[in-house]
DNA sequence: CTTTATCTAGGAATCATTCCTACATAACAT
DNA sequence: ATGTTATGTAGGAATGATTCCTAGATAAAG
C-alpha cells in the first residue's frame, strides 16, 4: 500500500530520525510492496527517480531503519540479505525452488514459547517461523522439467 | 557423542557418498559437538590432526553433506554460515548479543502447520522456529556495562 | 591390481557488504 | 529567513566468506 507524507514523517519523527528524499525513496519503495526485495533490488528500483542515489546509501539507510525497528531483514540460508518493509507480527513461507518468500499470518504461530526447561536462562525478545517447500509455480515447473540429481537407475 | 567407525561407514555408505579420511574428520567434528560452528571453526579443529586440509575441501565436504540430508546449514542473520550435525527435529535459540546457538527439543514445535488458506498452494517440507533473546552471559554483561546507543536524556 | 569416477589442495576469482572521507544538507536555534 | 552543526550521502577502495578452476590423488568396483 502507498504511503502518504504525513506518514512517513510521522514515522520517522516517532523514531528520531533525519528525512532525506533518499531515505523517503528507500523506505517508500520497500514499505509499498509485499515481495522481500534485496538491496541491490531497492537500489536498483530508486535509482530510476534519483540517478545519483548511491547503493551505500541504500545500505546505510537500511541499516538504520532496521535498528530504529521500521524495517526487518528476513533470510534465506547464508545468502544475499532480504528485507521486508512489514514489521507487524507474521512468518514466512520460503521457496526452496525459486527462493521467494510469502507472508504468513496466523495468530497461532505468534503465540509460541519455549518452556522454561528448554530455555536455559535466556530472555527471548521475538521468535520466527519459516516454512520451506515448493510454491505452486517450481511444482508445475518440476512436471516438466526432470530433475537433474536423479537416483541412479 | 562420539561416532564408531562402523556408525560412520554406515551412514556414509546409506547415502552412496565416499568415505576419505578428511569426510570422516569433518563430519565426525560436526557431529560430536553441540555447538554450531563455522565453516572456518572446523577447518581449524580438523587441521590440528590434518595439517594439510583445505578449507576448500571443508567447504565442499558440508555441501555434499547437506544435500544428503546428514548435516544441516543454521543461520543467524545473513553473517556466516553455521553448521549443525544434529539432523533429528528441533528448533534453535539464537542469543543476538554473542550469537551463539542452542537447540531446542520440543514436541509442540516440530508439529507446526499453515492453514491451508495461508499456504498459498507450496507443498511444505518442513519448518524451522528461531527463538531470539539474550543468552544468561549476555544479561549479565549488561548489567556490568552499559549500553552504546543510549536514547539521549 | 587396474581402472575410473570422484575427491582434494591451493590459488585465483567473485561479489555482497563494509570502510573511508570529502562534500552536502536536514534540523534546530537565533 | 539564515547560519550552524551534527548527520547523511556518494563513490571508490577494502574486506572476507564462499565459489571456481585445475592438476594430481585416491576410494570403490571389477
Amino acid at each position: 500500500m502507498k504511503l502518504s507524507s504525513d506518514e512517513l514523517h510521522a514515522r520517522f519523527r516517532r523514531h528520531a530520525l533525519r528525512l532525506t528524499r533518499q531515505r523517503a525513496a528507500i523506505y517508500s519503495a520497500l514499505a509499498s510492496v509485499n515481495s522481500h526485495p534485496t538491496a541491490d533490488d531497492l537500489y536498483r528500483t530508486v535509482k530510476q527517480r534519483y540517478p545519483m542515489m548511491s547503493l551505500n546509501t541504500v545500505y546505510y539507510t537500511l541499516s538504520v531503519l532496521c535498528r530504529a525497528g521500521l524495517v526487518q531483514e528476513v533470510n534465506v540460508g547464508h545468502d544475499v540479505a532480504r528485507f521486508d518493509g512489514n514489521v507487524t507480527a507474521h512468518h514466512h513461507l520460503i521457496c526452496v525452488g525459486c527462493r521467494q518468500i510469502v507472508d504468513v499470518i496466523d495468530e497461532g504461530l505468534n503465540q509460541l514459547a519455549v518452556s522454561r526447561g528448554q530455555a536455559r536462562g535466556f530472555r527471548i525478545l521475538g521468535h520466527r517461523v519459516e516454512f520451506h517447500g515448493y510454491c505452486a509455480g517450481c511444482q508445475r515447473a518440476m512436471l516438466d522439467v526432470p530433475p537433474r540429481n536423479g537416483q541412479k537407475h
